[in-house]
DNA sequence: ATACTACCTGGAGGGGACTCCAAGTCAAGG
DNA sequence: CCTTGACTTGGAGTCCCCTCCAGGTAGTAT
């Protein structure tokens, strides 16, 4: 698969595909033999993972950590679910200031669709 | 209330808070007779807004643009609610995404766990 | 008086994550 | 052959969001 086509299919730009590879967030993907690239199905499953996880805020140097983990085989399964836990944790945080940020976003909604609707507003929430 | 309590009460540093003052993304907070500043309530009620929506990832310039909305008075209030909707779908989607991710890592940690129980790992998922 | 501390301003610096560019290579079509 | 277009590399530039710093002032403690 070229880059072109896993770029549509992901919905990343070229660019950034190769800047993943470059910083080793993605291990460095099979080339022709003119040195094109040609993704396999590996290169396409981190594609997807990075993609997911960087959705999700998680940093690249954390990625580019669990990569590196990987590679390094069985004996780093403990590193790795330590790392996948922290993350976890992280993510999981960031989830729940979203929450009380959506709670409020809500309620400042109703506010303005109260003073919309010509009612007197309270003073407090602005 | 000074600028190093305000920074403790909301855990900003005092630069951010400044910062944030200097980009417009909260009024100009009044000055006692030596130019120190002196949050007041509606400076507060800026810096915990603004705290809250920035943790849950809305940037600067929206939150600078309904800023300037609101020192404009009624006059801009269905503008103000539309921008507030928007960023509300923004901040679902982003939620969405983590959701996904969080399964996603959820299903990694497991099988990690697997894996060290000692089980023999199906291939798939790595 | 002087040292200390907290504050002020404006401007520069830094980190993360891309994004763009120049110069070059290769395969295919006219 | 020669152009076209997609690809290659390495390096530089950009954007967002702070964070740090230099040089200065104001009030307080010794």
């Amino acid at each position: 698969m070229t880059i072109s086509e896993v770029s549509k299919k992901y919905a990343l730009t070229t660019d950034t595909l190769r800047y993943y590879e470059r910083i080793g967030l993605i291990p460095r993907v099979p080339r022709n033999s003119s040195g094109i690239r040609d993704y396999d199905e590996a290169s396409l499953g981190w594609v997807e993972l990075i993609k997911c996880m960087r959705s999700a805020g998680v940093g690249i140097e954390a990625l580019i950590e669990y990569g590196r983990l990987f590679q390094q085989g069985e004996a780093t399964i403990a590193e790795r679910k330590a790392l996948l836990v922290e993350q976890r944790r992280q993510l999981l945080e960031r989830m729940e200031d979203m929450q009380r940020s959506l709670e409020r976003l809500d309620r400042k909604i109703e506010w303005h669709e109260e003073l919309l609707g010509g009612k007197a507003a309270e003073p407090g929430d602005c």
